[in-house]
DNA sequence: TTTTATATCAACTAATTGGTTGAACCAAGT
DNA sequence: ACTTGGTTCAACCAATTAGTTGATATAAAA
């Protein structure tokens, strides 16, 4: 039946998938994920062929669906990076809220494949017409151009660097997930509590990018209309 | 002989600290290490008895020479909070340019097994007195109410939350390490221009840190004062 | 020189773990 | 009823890998 098919399919992946971004790959067992999925081990052959194609197709589709939409914003010329900033960041922290181990687990992996896991990204991220095909990118000249125009304006700190300024963002954004035991355990915080940790962080996070990129006057600026627009949005 | 013993033994720790840190400690392979060592896989458990124990001497080691010094600093309550943010954030990058896999090999066996880590941790950092024993703690109080001290005098800014800034600091710090090839390649890096970016990250992550914690003129106080400071240091 | 303790190795064992087999099951289609 | 197809499983196999053995070298101690 392929209406059962489908449905075993899937608890498999699911199964895979917590125990793959629980372990790695190298840690992860056949046997532990087909208890999971409680069901016979050769299932997992049965429908995957092997371990290394179960891991494959579900790190890809965690990649095409979760981080490359991510990435896609950075790139996005039709956004301004104020724009681009909000969004990937609240994005992220939606996304990752619902994955937490989502981000140490493709740091992880990534690090020990690098290869093979950029050809994957060139594919799920489409490289736009316009740019040298040579090399994958992970983020944006669009980003990079729009800051120096902010410069120019005099809306932006002069001192700030583009690129610095991306990893911080990234770090931003990332570390929370990756350190979960750490800073749950230093700030003595319940699973609740650090889920609303999470929750506020995402504000914080861009309020933090933005006090790194803008001089204090447009902040000031940008900051009031921000809180404007939310209230009127949460109303 | 206890001189070449001590040797071997080092040449040993070498290799598995490598293939560790490269592979995590279920991707590491007993023949890979003892290959690198030069040396007959024997030698590995004549020397360190089983794979686990060699991995917990290499962890515990990393963690006490390299982690644990820096966590001290963010405790020390003879040092101001910004005394404490430059320290930190110099030693962390200085320390992980000469172990570049360090960060992400500690956060991935941290995440796969927080309660013996976090036993370990509690051994490397010795809790003061005066704190509640029953949790160990990764940053600290001291932390927290210097920043607090600092808001009441009008230096800091008051919606900055202590909390989300450590997080951000750390992050800031860990990313460029963690996502290395990430970066390396969206930026199109050779290996010694990626070095000269780190180097100069350690002083963006500083100032990222302050432009987030501190009111613009509190900030520009202490730039102009920092910038003179490092004039005279550097000649 | 002989003894003794440590160090080293090639070859082996034991345990783990990814992957396979062949039989049974079950739900259409005839 | 019975054939056919995909699905499921317990038991097995093959490969990998942590850990051992027993023999040999070496060099200090007697």
């Amino acid at each position: 039946m392929t209406s059962k098919d489908k449905n075993t399919e899937e608890i498999i992946k699911e199964a895979a998938r917590n125990v793959f971004q629980r372990e790695g790959f190298s840690g992860a067992r056949m046997q532990t994920i087909a208890d999971e999925a409680g069901m016979n081990k050769m299932m997992l052959h049965y429908y995957f062929r092997s371990k290394q194609h179960l891991f494959d197709v579900i790190f890809e589709e965690d990649y095409t669906n979760l981080m490359a939409p991510l990435a896609v914003i950075l790139r996005n010329p039709e956004l301004h990076v104020e724009e681009q900033i909000i969004r990937f960041v609240r994005d992220y922290h939606e996304t990752m809220i619902e994955h937490p181990r989502l981000p140490l687990f493709l740091i992880h992996e990534f690090a020990k494949n690098p290869h093979k896991i950029l050809e994957m990204a060139q594919k799920a991220i489409p490289v736009s017409k316009k740019e040298e095909p040579a090399h994958p990118r992970l983020s944006a000249t669009t980003f990079m151009d729009q800051i120096k125009e902010g410069k120019a304006r005099g809306h932006y700190n002069k001192d700030v660097d583009a690129r610095q300024l991306a990893v911080s963002m990234l770090g931003m954004c990332t570390h929370a997930f990756i350190s979960r035991i750490s800073v749950q355990t230093a700030y003595e915080l319940s699973d609740e509590q650090y889920l609303k940790f999470l929750e506020e962080r995402k504000e914080h996070v861009i309020d933090h990018t933005f006090r790194i990129l803008m001089k204090p006057d447009y902040y000031k600026k940008w900051k009031k209309k921000y809180l404007k627009e939310k209230e009127q949005t949460s109303t």
